[in-house]
DNA sequence: TCCAAAAAATGACAATTATCAGCTTTTTTG
DNA sequence: CAAAAAAGCTGATAATTGTCATTTTTTGGA
């Protein structure tokens, strides 16, 4: 695991708890030990919007320790998670000596920054119906295990309407519509994929 | 200006033609030497998305180069424009070899995404309305002189709404609309920003 | 300058989505 | 375990946005 060495002590978080806020200073990056995070940020319309779900050795912090600016994003645990921080110190002293790492985050920041052009496209041209689609397609591929388990990871609707960036109703509609299409199974907060390729049909539009 | 030493030759391009396409190899970077490129990916459901506009002095391509993946967006002349080419090999050995030219496209990497980040959020959470008041603003920015000169770029109205992300038509309205609240003056594709405050508050929701 | 094509504008209408209120179920906590 | 709180669900309705057809205006050649 990346940067183990260099880790300050390990601090955890319970679900709900914050890691940190936007425009809050963070002088360093979090590494995910366990548990899922979401990455969010309010909008003014009051409404908030999840950027994306970081888990189990993902890096957070990067972005804003490189451009030098305080977060633009939340970081909230959704369930128990533990991570560990490594101080910005660190981080400054490798991007100048170890030519690897800094490649590294290079281009961990050039396919963040794809997928998020590609989201900026998603969320400007698909209907709510076609977003919910690609979020449990995004969350099958994350979490998933197979067909007959649930996805490994529980989330409020709320949650996942701040993933497809509409009203938590639009979700729950929608969702139980595609139950009814028999394409999920719900029970509770689990969340079966029974049919991945007519999820696939439905981003798309059809 | 960056890589000017480096510059192979110099292209022109007529409005509307095609600086490179998605999905196609760049190898290389291109620097914009004049006139102004939109940046565009198109959607499944068959609209183009703005990503965002460059002009004299910008870059492009550096995110694909880095991630080794053909282009995810396409490059498209909205004026008469004149580019030069930085071929891969060249920013490669830069990349090994000068940690501040390295870290000067690390910091803008992050500052891409930041405002991808942003505008996940903008496109999922605010309206149409809102949209076309927050590209307005952004024109200003990018592209005003004063209250009493337009705009210094000339765009369709299928161009704004590729930027607002919606239907030719809604633009159409909500810019009369906004005309007729005396917010915008327009003459054309000439467009002049009266009342930039206004415009600010309509994009937070008012 | 005039014509053809493209772009812009407008109206009518349909589809999608948001909002609000009320009800039910689940979860949390003392 | 029971009560309270939170989350989930449903229906009714309003607002927004998209689509299609048509007309008007502008633009760019011949």
């Amino acid at each position: 695991m990346i940067y183990s060495s260099y880790c300050e002590g390990i601090r955890s978080l319970k679900r709900g708890e914050v890691l940190f806020k936007e425009g809050q200073y963070i002088n360093g990056v979090f590494c995910i030990r366990s548990g899922v995070c979401k990455v969010s940020k309010m909008s003014v319309n009051g409404r908030n919007q999840i950027i994306k779900l970081i888990r189990e050795g993902d890096l957070i912090g990067e972005r804003s320790l490189i451009s030098e600016e305080p977060s633009n994003l939340q970081a909230t645990a959704l369930n128990d998670i533990e991570v560990c921080f490594i101080p910005k110190e660190e981080i400054i002293n490798d991007l100048k000596n170890d030519h690897d790492f800094t490649m590294n985050i290079l281009k961990r920041l050039a396919v963040s920054l794809k997928e998020a052009d590609n989201l900026v496209v998603d969320m400007a041209q698909k209907t709510v119906k076609q977003r919910l689609a690609e979020t449990l397609l995004y969350l099958e591929k994350n979490f998933g295990k197979s067909t007959y388990d649930p996805l490994d990871i529980h989330l409020s609707r709320e949650d996942i309407a701040s993933l497809v960036g509409t009203a938590t109703e639009s979700v729950i509609r929608w969702l139980s519509s595609f139950k009814r299409m028999g394409i999920v199974h719900l029970k509770g907060k689990e969340i079966y994929i029974l049919k991945p390729n007519v999820l696939k049909h439905l981003a798309e539009g059809y």
